[in-house]
DNA sequence: TTAGATACGTTACTCTGTATCTATTCACCG
DNA sequence: CGGTGAATAGATACAGAGTAACGTATCTAA
């Protein structure tokens, strides 16, 4: 099998998850919500918004930015998708929702490429650092920048 | 000795050791960048740009936007500032650095109140995350949301 | 089927940050 | 000193990111 068709296969394995997920949570997956999934997915990274606005819109009909922003604020609330603050892009959520792991989106300072990893160790390190502090963690979720180790 | 004389040492400590700094690494903290500092410090919490922009401005005179950026971006370099992405605002940095820990900005989801916390644990999970992700971290930096646990 | 909630369209706007070009100031060297 | 190149700052304009407000359509549940 081509590693296309594995791209293509696995896609469609992220979008099947999301459509069970949002069943499941009695959430509805409309056209547009799907289409701005998809074009995530299919990007293979974080994408901006205005970008997405772009790919989004045909000849005919050109969609206004704040369509884009509602579908992204619905995908991210289902924590299908996470919103880099640093590059003002969004990104496809990937791997299993582990409550206790931290969710680190590592994110190549030169490319902007990302890589999600999931780990107890940094949520725990995190947890007691913010004890320390005097506060409570809630994000499970955050960036650091770094670069592709070649 | 009242609370406000303290604060006011606090903050004359901070300029100091900004002055200090600047001057070993031959760096140039003029007026606007010592200015755009010092409000930061005055402020005790993360101001946005603009902000900023309206704070150092007086009646006759209105600063723009980019004079503001270039002091922060001064200021980021030399590490006495950061940058909140989630907030798009920038807070002093405190803490002396050290080179092997990593530096947490703990941001209240509510209020935007920021603490800062070094922690060497946190540096060190997060290098190994990154290393079984074949990342090289580099920023020494990073946002995790919580909230102040009262 | 009708009321309420949810989702989408349209327009206009605010906020954040940068590009570009010019003027000034600084530091260093002859 | 005076001049020359680099760093800094001013001015204008613009691009990019995100939201407010309001109307319309669609879905859902009683």
């Amino acid at each position: 099998m081509s590693t296309k068709a594995l791209r293509k296969e696995e896609e469609e394995n992220l979008l099947r998850r999301a459509d069970d997920l949002c069943r499941q949570n009695n959430l509805r997956l409309t056209p547009i919500r799907e289409r701005v999934y998809r074009e995530l997915v299919q990007s293979g990274g974080p994408v901006g918004a205005y970008d997405l606005v772009d790919r989004l819109s045909s000849e005919k009909k050109r969609l206004a930015p704040v369509t884009i922003y509602r579908a992204l604020d619905f995908l991210r609330d289902a924590g299908l998708v996470h919103r880099l603050a640093t590059q003002n892009s969004y990104v496809i959520s990937h791997g299993q929702p582990d409550v206790n792991a931290m969710k680190i989106m590592f994110v190549d300072s030169k490319t902007g490429e990302t890589i999600e990893v999931h780990s107890t160790e940094v949520a725990e390190a995190v947890r007691k650092a913010a004890e320390q502090a005097g506060f409570k963690t809630v994000s499970p979720f955050m960036e650091v920048e770094g670069e592709i180790a070649h």
